[in-house]
DNA sequence: AGGAAGATCTACT
DNA sequence: GTAGATCTTCCTA
């Protein structure tokens, strides 16, 4: 039970991908926590990954790509804050996406965010996820390894009994490689679909 | 000014 | 299950 460092980010964006499954992300919030079981990740690579936001050179807004392991990159797409964490060594961008994690504490708060009838459409996709735990913009930079950030990622020693992978969801250019990893069975992961 | 972007919701068959 | 509208930035012209 303890935050993951730096150093853990600091690797291939598709081995942490598969590593973030199972682990822990707090939110504090308010003197309240949240927090969930991250169930489903995509790994983005940098300038050669067409689906990657550093594509073709760094962008003003995608600065952070740039920033050391761990940094978080929140960017809004179709009105919906998504949310990455930093990879590889400072310099070289990658990022890995967290698409849908399982709600432990402070659901009551998280419904209070995302009125929904079923608890598994609560935070089963990245939009949805962030806007249940109250993420924006505005801890964009900030380290997930940093122990006085409002966002932590630990591990509790869970690890997925079985783990899947496919395409990643939504993108109109992908890479050859499965860049998707899910927990396999468990009902908070998306029900989005690759595209064929 | 216009359009694309890693998505979501609603309203149907 | 699928189709279409619509969500909000940021980039490009």
């Amino acid at each position: 039970m303890y935050i993951l460092p730096k150093s853990f980010y600091a690797r291939d964006p598709k081995v942490v991908a598969i590593d973030l499954l199972g682990k822990v992300i707090v939110r504090k919030l308010d003197g309240e926590r949240l927090s969930g079981i991250i169930v489903e990740t995509e790994a983005y690579y940098g300038f050669n990954d067409p689906a990657s936001r550093a594509y073709g050179g760094i962008k003003p807004f995608c600065r952070v790509m740039l920033e050391e392991p761990g940094t978080l990159f929140i960017y809004m797409v179709h009105g919906n804050w998504l949310l990455n964490i930093v990879t590889l060594p400072k310099g070289i961008p990658s990022a890995v996406l967290i698409r849908a994690v399982e709600p432990k504490e402070g659901i009551k708060i998280m419904l209070r965010n995302r009125r929904v009838k079923r608890i598994y459409d609560l935070t089963n996709g990245p939009g949805k996820f962030t806007k249940a735990f109250g993420i924006t913009k505005e801890y964009n930079g900030l380290n997930v390894a940093d122990p006085s950030s409002p966002i932590n990622i630990i591990d509790e020693g869970y690890r997925p009994s079985s783990i899947e992978s496919s395409h990643r969801i939504g993108v109109s250019r992908d890479l050859p490689q499965k860049l998707r990893f899910y927990i396999k069975d468990n009902p908070y992961v998306s029900k989005a679909k690759p595209r064929a």
